[in-house]
DNA sequence: ATTTTATATGCAAATAAGCGCATACAGGCA
DNA sequence: TGCCTGTATGCGCTTATTTGCATATAAAAT
């Protein structure tokens, strides 16, 4: 009970459901600073949000060098299985779409499958996002 | 976006999912003093929590003289229409089960299928329903 | 060692959510 | 009309949640 009230819980909040759109559309582990930039919202923001998912049970976490990986955990709760397939299907609007966007711009910086650069600047990452599209 | 945030949080309260439970437990509409009986919380809380559920699009509510049915909003939104399903499926734990028994004595006070008195203290209840046992 | 970079967190301020009490409203009925 | 009963709500209080800033931690690089 506890545990169902505060899966929602942890869903109820902008910022976090926008989270969480980002794992569903991407379908991999994503590290904190390619999530900053692809909502826009300070660091620090993200981290306590992650945090808090991942104390929902919604996120586990890893980490590779500097960089920490989260990823859904759909291994515990069966609740949680069947609200990620809900959620994969419903949560489509201006704002998720456009975080995916920018996400997967982002992604594309990564270099053998991981991230390898931390924060980079809305404006940055959109002039080489277009220098790569250029080159090929 | 506002709307997918605005369902979560209001499943992100026990007495709200202990409400929501109730309806697909039980299956249909209920009218406020009945929930206030199964749940054995004060008649304003409910009302209350009631008419945030109603805001966030998960219940409508309909007037029959002096009392006030609601039933799940099955209608307006897939999301939600997937997320009672999912929630049928999962909430299942003592204090869910509990409120479901304590409502289905309760709806064992309806005449033709409507209710026809308030509220109904628990041990008052409990006394009832074992006479109405006992009685057949 | 020191510095740099990615991530987390302590703390105070701002905001929001929930609760209790009293009371208002709405419909039925004497 | 006046009263009773079921339901809703205004208001103050308390407790949670979120934010922003500064700073801490952890690992890598120089």
């Amino acid at each position: 009970m506890t545990n169902s009230v505060n899966i929602f819980k942890a869903l109820g909040d902008e910022t976090r459901l926008r989270l969480v759109n980002l794992f569903l559309q991407a379908n991999e582990d994503l590290c904190v600073c390619e999530m900053v930039d692809a909502l826009e919202l300070p660091q620090y923001q993200i981290s306590r949000h992650l945090t808090l998912l991942k104390n929902a049970g919604l996120l586990k976490a890893s980490r590779e060098g500097t960089w920490v990986y989260y990823r859904l955990d759909r291994d515990e709760s069966p609740l949680l299985r069947d609200l990620f397939k809900v959620l994969r299907r419903h949560l489509n609007n201006q704002t998720f779409e456009n975080d995916a966007a920018n996400l997967e711009r982002r992604l594309g910086l990564r270099q053998n499958g991981r991230c390898v650069v931390g924060f980079v600047p809305a404006v940055e990452l959109q002039r080489v996002t277009r220098k790569r599209k250029k080159a090929e």
